[in-house]
RNA sequence: GGGCGAAUACCAGAGUGGCCAAAUGGGGCAGACUGUAAAUCUGCUGGUUUAUACCUUCGGUGGUUCGAAUCCAUCUUCGCCCA
């Protein structure tokens, strides 16, 4: 059998990530998935940039599109997913392609996630409740309880994540922090990560303008007819919550697209941090830098 | 021509004798990140390679004072009002 390859392609939003990776699948024949946070929902193609079905070419992508706005989604999921999709492709080709920019899927993809229980949805909505009747220092002293380890080393104003390492103690019936292997996984196939780097200013303008040809193809639209569902995790997501604002008339539609490209640029740079480390962080997986694509 | 008000760091904007290199917000920069990650959180943002230290800053100049962003005089610019 012949050596099987997974073409990792990532970098910052707006670089260029799927014209190359539609283009380098049409050459090697074969499909491409989607490793985006935000591309998985359906019902928000435009701020997700999601390529169109000219722009595909005939290109399966799997993992676009395909959940709805209210689905549960996880980076373990993701892994889960991909890694199966990735073994069905195999099947047949040597070569899938992974597109995307969600870094902490990627990672789940690459190097793996730790197993950890799901947390049943009454425990979590009970610990919700709890949390917003005793507030952040009662949740604080629970995570010191049930996982001291973890208290000791997690930043004490971040309460999404100690509200989560409760939540998974509770459910584990043991600390978070012993569930946490800190070891990678090594997949059966090779991993050829390609990063797209180029100026920082050039990313940004790339930014602006696709912010205005988002405009221009219906974003507003969109943003609207998704509004009534505003409070989901899946809409709360840069170039969606900046016009939810302008509806709500707290500033002109002129400010919200100028903060809809600031955010942008902001969660670009998130980005770049995230790969910068990525790159100097020791890894059996091939890395290669690409200049931005036209 | 006369009267009043304003001028603060990249921007907006507090501060009205010492606790002020100067609140706060925005913007910018840097970072963290193992189950909602386009999320969530953190640090820095006058200079001096380190600083509980020194230097330079609050429109300009000159004063008062042990001490001034803060008080006085004067000049400049901007805004408003009366002509």
């Amino acid at each position: 059998m012949a050596e099987k390859t997974l073409i990792v392609i990532t970098g910052p939003t707006a670089s260029g990530k799927s014209a190359l990776a539609i283009d380098m699948a049409r050459q090697l024949d074969t499909e491409i998935i989607s490793a985006d946070s935000r591309q998985l929902y359906r019902d928000i193609p435009i701020v997700t940039a999601q390529p169109s079905e000219p722009e595909r070419q005939g290109i399966k992508h799997h993992l676009m599109g395909c959940l709805s706005l209210t689905d549960y989604y996880s980076a373990a999921k993701f892994e889960e997913d991909a890694l199966r999709i990735i073994d069905e492709i195999f099947r047949q080709r040597d070569t899938a392609i992974v597109c995307g920019g969600s870094m902490l899927y990627i990672d789940a993809l690459c190097y793996g996630i730790d197993e950890l229980p799901t947390v049943p949805e009454v425990l979590r909505n009970a610990l919700a409740i709890l949390h917003h009747e005793k507030g952040d220092s009662w949740l604080l002293e629970r995570l010191e309880r049930l996982d001291p380890t973890t208290a000791r080393t997690i930043d004490r104003n971040n309460i999404k994540r100690i509200f989560h390492a409760v939540e998974i103690s509770l459910a584990a019936g043991k600390p978070y922090s012993s569930l946490l292997t800190g070891k990678r996984k090594t997949r059966p196939f090779n991993i050829r990560k390609i990063i797209l780097q180029g100026e920082r200013e050039t990313l940004f303008s790339r930014i602006n303008r696709r912010v205005e040809k988002m405009i221009e193809n219906g974003l507003i639209e969109e943003a609207r007819r998704v509004y009534p569902l505003r409070g989901l995790n899946s809409l709360n997501t840069v170039g969606l919550k900046e016009l939810f604002s302008y509806f709500d008339g707290e500033m002109t539609l002129e400010t919200a697209i100028a903060r809809i490209q600031k955010n942008t640029r902001v969660f670009a740079k998130k980005q770049l941090t995230w790969l910068a480390r990525d790159i100097h962080t020791d890894s059996y997986i091939k890395t290669e830098i690409f200049p931005f694509t036209l």
